[in-house]
DNA sequence: ATGTCGCGGTTCCCGCGA
């Protein structure tokens, strides 16, 4: 079973690109964020076409996830139980579903803005109600991941520099404490093997040759329990998709796993 | 080397978020 993770940044300005990727990389399921359109206006006929199944969760410019499935899609859950609002919004971060006996998250955490701005703290409490959906879902021995733009660098290494980082957000320690909750609830991290260079970045601004440079950011992540995490046989990013005109800033993450 | 991109509204540029 392959499954992927991809922030598009507009399922719509990104249509082509994922089609194309869907039919060359034919994941069995694929969690996007960043839809940046509406469940009604998701391309669910275009994805439905190569044999997709879809659950979207969008309500227009910002935001937006989704689960495509060619194996299934039960129990499809929007929205973290508890999942706290920003300004009075809860707004489309999560969407869960069971897929070929796997439970799987697609998830976009906020990106926090600055650190002691109101977004941080949501961003904190995001983190919050998804480890209560991990230890309500993720406990027991159905293979179980949370997959998605995470908006956090789990360490060092996993920026290009950590001194440009430095009192940024993505690399604090409170960002690091919510990731290393999640571990302790039992997930562990999945790192991808990079396709080049040493390390498994995910996303490379847009702006001041981020990709060609390398400055790139491991930000992406596929945190799994010890079901799913134990079935892994590879995962990697897959840069190839980050090149080019109309490319995502983010990469796909690809995990293939032995289960049955 | 791609030296930002995408969206929606206040539209044919601007402000915002990332």
């Amino acid at each position: 079973m392959r499954v992927a993770t991809w922030n598009v940044n507009s399922v719509t300005a990104r249509l082509p690109r994922l089609l194309a990727w869907l039919e060359g990389s034919r994941p069995d399921v694929l969690c996007l964020q960043e839809l940046k359109t509406t469940t009604e206006a998701f391309p669910a006929a275009e994805v439905g076409a190569l044999g997709y199944e879809v659950a979207a969760h969008g309500t227009g410019r910002w935001n937006g996830v989704a689960l495509l499935s060619r194996v299934g899609l039960a129990d499809v859950v929007r929205d973290l139980p508890g999942q706290p609002e920003y300004e009075g919004v809860v707004e489309p971060r999560a969407v869960g579903a069971t897929c070929g006996g796997v439970r799987l998250w697609s998830v976009y955490v906020p990106n926090g803005r600055e650190v002691g701005h109101p977004h941080y703290a949501y961003k904190l409490e995001w983190f919050e109600a998804l480890r209560r959906t991990v230890e309500a879902e993720g406990t027991g021995s159905v293979p179980f991941a949370v997959l998605g733009d995470y908006n956090v660098a789990p360490t060092d290494e996993d920026v290009w520099d950590p001194a440009v980082f430095e009192g940024s957000t993505h690399v604090t320690e409170p960002e690091r404490k919510a990731l290393a909750a999640l571990r302790d609830a039992g997930l562990a991290d999945v790192v991808p093997r990079p396709l080049k260079y040493d390390r498994p970045y995910t996303y490379w601004d847009y702006r001041e040759l981020g990709f060609p440079k390398n400055k790139g950011m491991r930000i992406d992540l596929v945190y799994g329990n010890p079901a799913f995490a134990g079935a892994v046989s590879d995962a990697y990013v897959d840069r190839e998709e980050r090149k080019g005109k109309g490319a995502s800033d983010h990469a796909p993450v690809v995990v293939d796993l032995d289960v049955a």
